[in-house]
DNA sequence: TTCATAACTGAAGCCGTACC
DNA sequence: GGTACGGCTTCAGTTATGAA
C-alpha cells in the first residue's frame, strides 16, 4: 500500500508512476521476475497531452508498455458519439478492432473487441517501445475474458489485499459496510519533486526504440 | 456587465445485478 | 460461482442561467 501525496485528477495518473516504478524494480531484483513487457491500465499516446502514465512508465523503466484503458478518453476530437457507439457494435468477433483517429489525422490507439461476448471494447494505445500493432495482438492474446488477465488480476488481488487489510484493521466495526472512498486532500499538496517529462509533449518519435525488438515475429 | 449559483461533464473505483 | 456491465459516487472545471 503506497500514499498518494497528489490528488485524484483525470489524465494525471502519471503521479502514480513513482510508485510503478518502484514496484518493477523490486520485482526487478529477483531473478527471471524483470517483465519483458507491461500492460498499463491507463492511456499512453491516447491522452490530452499524447503522454499517458503507460508512456511515463516506459520512459523511466525503459521496458515496452501498453496502455490498455476500459472507458474511451476523450481527446483531439474522439468521442463516444453516435458514430463511435456504431463502430462498437459493427465489431462482431473478439479480435474486432477500429482505429481511433482524432482530429489532428493522428492514429491515437485502437479499439479492441477483447472477447466474443463481450459488448464495450478495450482501448489499446501505444506506451513505449512498441508498435500498436504488436500491442494489440499482445493483449488480445492476453484476454481469457474481456480484461486481460495481467490487468485482471493485478484488480482482483489488489482489491482482496485492501478488504483484507482494513479486516484486520476493524473488524467489527467496518464489517460488510461499503468501504468508503479516501477523501482527497483540501489543499492540493506540494508539487511532486520529480519534474514530469518534457511537460507532458509526446516524444517526437512514436515508433519503437532500436532496442524494441517485440515486433519481431 | 459583472457576479453568484446551479447544472453539467469527465474518468475511475466500488457495488449490485443479470447472465453464463 | 465467476464474470461483465450498468449505475452510483467522487471532485474540479466548464457552461448556463439569473440577479444586481
Amino acid at each position: 500500500v503506497v500514499d498518494l501525496t497528489a490528488p485524484y485528477v483525470s489524465g494525471f495518473l502519471a503521479f502514480e508512476v513513482p510508485f510503478l516504478v518502484e514496484a518493477v524494480q523490486l520485482r526487478a531484483k529477483e531473478p527471471g521476475l524483470l517483465p519483458q513487457v507491461l500492460l498499463v491500465d491507463g492511456n499512453g499516446l491516447l491522452h490530452h497531452r499524447g503522454f499517458g502514465v503507460a508512456c511515463h512508465l516506459g520512459v523511466l523503466i525503459d521496458l515496452p508498455c501498453i496502455g490498455v484503458a476500459k472507458k474511451l478518453l476523450q481527446v483531439d476530437g474522439l468521442e463516444k458519439n453516435d458514430l463511435h457507439k456504431e463502430k462498437v457494435q459493427l465489431l462482431q468477433a473478439g479480435g474486432d478492432t477500429f482505429p481511433l483517429v482524432g482530429d489532428s489525422g493522428i492514429v491515437l490507439g485502437v479499439a479492441l473487441k477483447s472477447h466474443d461476448h463481450s459488448t464495450n471494447p478495450l482501448y489499446i494505445s501505444v506506451g513505449h517501445k512498441i508498435s500498436l500493432e504488436t500491442a494489440v495482438r499482445l493483449t488480445r492474446a492476453c484476454c481469457r475474458f474481456r480484461i486481460p488477465e495481467p490487468v485482471r488480476q493485478a484488480d482482483i488481488r489488489s482489491r482482496e489485499y485492501i478488504r483484507r487489510t482494513l479486516e484486520l484493521a476493524s473488524p467489527p466495526a467496518l464489517g460488510r459496510e461499503r468501504i468508503q472512498k479516501v477523501k482527497r486532500p483540501e489543499v492540493c499538496p506540494q508539487r511532486y519533486s520529480g519534474e514530469p517529462a518534457s511537460e507532458g509533449r509526446p516524444p517526437e518519435d512514436h515508433s519503437p526504440g532500436p532496442g524494441a525488438d517485440l515486433d519481431a515475429p
